[in-house]
DNA sequence: GCCGACCGATACAGTAATGTATCCGCGATA
DNA sequence: TATCGCGGATACATTACTGTATCGGTCGGC
């Protein structure tokens, strides 16, 4: 189709000049702040494009719909938070800190970290509530929250086997109780203005988790 | 200030007429129905009008802005939730249900009944996101947080207790895991298109209740 | 140092939503 | 039955946002 002299690109986001990229950063990190404030539905192109020193040309110089924007902010929070669970990953199992807190340190650090200051925690369940009634990006984020599941598992799973623990149950259904657990908590301390109380957190990880049955010598049969 | 002959009311939304309350019913549900489709803030009080076969001299006439009908709803919704806790409290403790199942029967009324159904789900969670940005309206949803989960902690004792059975650990902590699993699991199904899987949360309940001590005579000391 | 392309700014028309001011029909009351 | 007032409808002015079409500055390559 596109013949390299002809035409870069349809309309003209598609080369992804540097400046392009640094531009479409501005516009991600001021929309998250215009997100959290008034909802994604309630963000209008021109507030975003405001706030991160653009006016609207540079927008739909970049992107053809505020549904392509979302889908391109989803995109890089997935992007974004798989590197912090790689990051995790690497960082948090080479501590020797007791089970508990590995743990909690991972699961603060998952679905945290990026969500322990107000906004991000916003925008996270603006997504999700957005992503709920978008056909098209109800498909994308579950495969972003799929793909995530099966890296924190294994994530849990590896933290665990190397202090000699395991999960008491089925992975899947500790993740729910756990991510479950966490999300109430941080909801909880938004609408209370309060910092998050982990407390539950740590009573459940005890919950779940048992040492690993000493395994004198590995038996095949 | 206002003497009974001169001004029933400022602007004419003050007297509960058996009228004016049917209309803002209807209102009321339309809103649910919008509220569901676009979010709160996407949800046009024209559509939620149409929606209710009114034009919106009739929102108008009731409300004097969309914050008071949201808050309006906020109480409604709170004090539905508020008669549902109490039915259930009394027929969910008369049956001889199995701990479990009366707890998951009892877990899935409160929290979920009203939510099972896609647009009751997804307007608990407007209503939560739309609460955490309005100050006033925080205030008012923390009210209502709070009241819900006092009345549901007894809820759960005194269920637990017919049967002989009682929290392994802190109510509130206790609640937080619930209630964050239920809600995991609600937000988990709305996003696959699938039905609500309740193993985890019937796993949870078997790992937060214990038998209550035999206790052969109630001694004080 | 010039040229061309890229990228963002600007201007504009169309649309949708808000809130207010006014109108009118219906039902209750005497 | 005549009247009054409540409750909802209608009409209007205003504002805000969207998307498109066009313009102009700037930065690369040569």
């Amino acid at each position: 189709m596109t013949s390299p002299s002809e035409q870069p690109s349809p309309a003209g986001h598609g080369a992804p000049t540097a400046r392009r990229a640094h531009t479409r950063e501005r516009l991600f990190t001021a929309a998250f702040s215009v997100f959290a404030e008034r909802g994604i539905i309630g963000a209008s192109v021109e507030e975003i494009c405001d706030r991160a020193g653009f006016t609207r040309g540079a927008f739909y110089s970049n992107f053809t719909d505020k549904d392509e924007f979302v889908l391109a902010i989803l995109q890089r929070q997935a992007e974004r938070d798989f590197r912090t669970i790689e990051e995790v990953a690497e960082n948090t199992l080479d501590t020797t800190d007791s089970p508990n807190r590995k743990m909690t340190l991972a699961i603060s650090r998952i679905f945290g970290d990026q969500a322990d200051n107000r906004q991000e925690l916003l925008v996270q369940q603006e997504i999700e509530l957005y992503a709920a009634r978008r056909p098209e990006l109800r498909v994308a984020y579950r495969r972003y929250v799929d793909h995530q599941r099966g890296r924190f598992i294994s994530l849990i799973e590896s933290a665990l086997s190397a202090i000699d623990y395991e999960l008491a149950l089925d992975p899947d259904e500790a993740l729910v109780m756990l991510h479950g657990c966490w999300s109430q908590l941080q909801v909880t301390a938004l609408l209370a203005d309060k910092p998050v109380d982990p407390r539950p957190l740590d009573l459940l990880l005890k919950l779940i988790v048992r040492p690993r049955p000493t395994d004198p010598r590995p038996t095949d049969s």
